[in-house]
DNA sequence: CTTAAAATATGATATTTGTCATGGAATCTT
DNA sequence: AAGATTCCATGACAAATATCATATTTTAAG
């Protein structure tokens, strides 16, 4: 397994902040692990101790709601960092993390990483960056949620993936979510979200191939009501 | 105007964990400052360039959506730190502040307060936790808004005040909102909230005195669909 | 390759929520 | 105290979204 002294992946968070001598230290303790496509990582209510850093693939943040059905709440690519909350509190997480494709992702016991927090200053602020832009994604999602139409997040949702998580060498989309994702993304039904993913087809909005979506005219969906 | 070292206030905040050196040191250059009703503390875009602490009254965190209408994104009553995000990013605060009765605030300093956050690890952790925190509240804001009913919505709100920031003595919620404030908290157009409000009185749910609202029966409100 | 299962698609209909209009009640102003 | 203004209330209707039913297509399994 790589050292993390070495690893590209952690300029995209955090734990660029620790010196070589922490990294080394982290190095040593640090586990890798795999997860297939759908398999969980972990589940809200848990108790985790630790982080983990994704290396590769996508994996989803979501929270069941009462009415028993799951909620995203934030898609999580290479370089992001879970598990962050679980260093400032005892509490169970109150996410649950599922794997979108495969992924490859090394997990950092938080015992190793704590110290680190107390004694170094430009880490600790860093993880207080991340999560003040986490803070407020989720604040802009809530003022969404609250207050565009079903059709309008759907439309936000897509450039959203295109801006932040690019596109493959044919433009599809680089992510790829089932419609269900997709609604539990935006919030509504299952049929709500097919139904204004073939809407949008239908006006030449984007175009399909299987599940990947390629967004074919980004000037109207901006401007989608 | 008092001093930071006695107050109490700083109890309910990540304050409390400033040594008493520091306390003085920010107590010294802290300003007081009062806010009418209805006066606006902080604006969306503004750049902020300190941390403000309630020390009376209450206060409403909005953000403006694009649809013209400002959503609630959170009550802040006494103990409450505003702009803690502005300590850690120079970027202009996404929220706006405004008093929601007469209050009473201190304003410290970012220049003032940084050094300390550097510094004092204990005072970090907590301004990390309270951030944490507030990361968690927000998502499950965010669930609820995308999942659940807005007259369940707004039953939750009624006893989210009920449980968070109690009641007089006569059993009315301590916190006065406009219809037009509890449509902004929970999502919804003025007249639907207006509407659903009615109907729990009908219901007898709820009893109202002029604009103060009495939870009449809790355990059917929390029931609501 | 075939079959079963899952995901996508779409119609019909019910429910929820928003919008517009109007009137009354409470509050503020002078 | 009268008028003006804001807030609250409610009806009628329109629009958005959910739900149920049922094909069709795609994917996975054997």
């Amino acid at each position: 397994m790589g050292k993390c002294e070495q690893c590209i992946i952690k300029e995209f968070n955090a734990l660029k902040s620790l010196t070589k001598e922490e990294l080394m230290r982290v190095s040593a303790c640090k586990t890798g692990r795999l997860y297939k496509k759908g398999q969980i990582i972990f589940e809200e209510g848990e108790t985790l101790n630790g982080v983990y850093c994704v290396r590769d693939g996508v994996c989803k943040l979501t929270k069941l709601s009462e009415n028993g059905k799951d909620q995203v709440v934030k898609l999580v690519v290479k370089g992001g960092l879970l598990g962050k909350r679980s260093l400032v509190t005892e509490q169970k997480t109150n996410l649950s993390a599922v794997a979108l494709n495969d992924m490859e992702m090394c997990f950092i016991p938080k015992s190793e990483i704590m110290s680190d927090l107390s004694k170094n200053p430009k880490f600790t602020m860093d993880v207080l960056r991340e999560m003040a832009h986490d803070l407020k994604e989720s604040d802009d999602s809530l003022v969404n949620m609250a207050q565009k139409s079903v059709k309008r997040r759907m439309a936000e949702i897509l450039m959203y993936i295109h801006d932040n998580f690019g596109t493959d060498d044919e433009d599809y989309l680089s992510i790829v979510l089932s419609r269900e994702d997709y609604a539990s993304i935006v919030g509504t039904a299952t049929e709500s979200a097919i139904r204004i993913l073939s809407q949008f087809k239908k006006e030449g909005l984007i175009s399909t191939r299987g599940k990947q979506i390629k967004i074919e005219d980004y000037g109207s969906l901006k401007w989608i009501e």
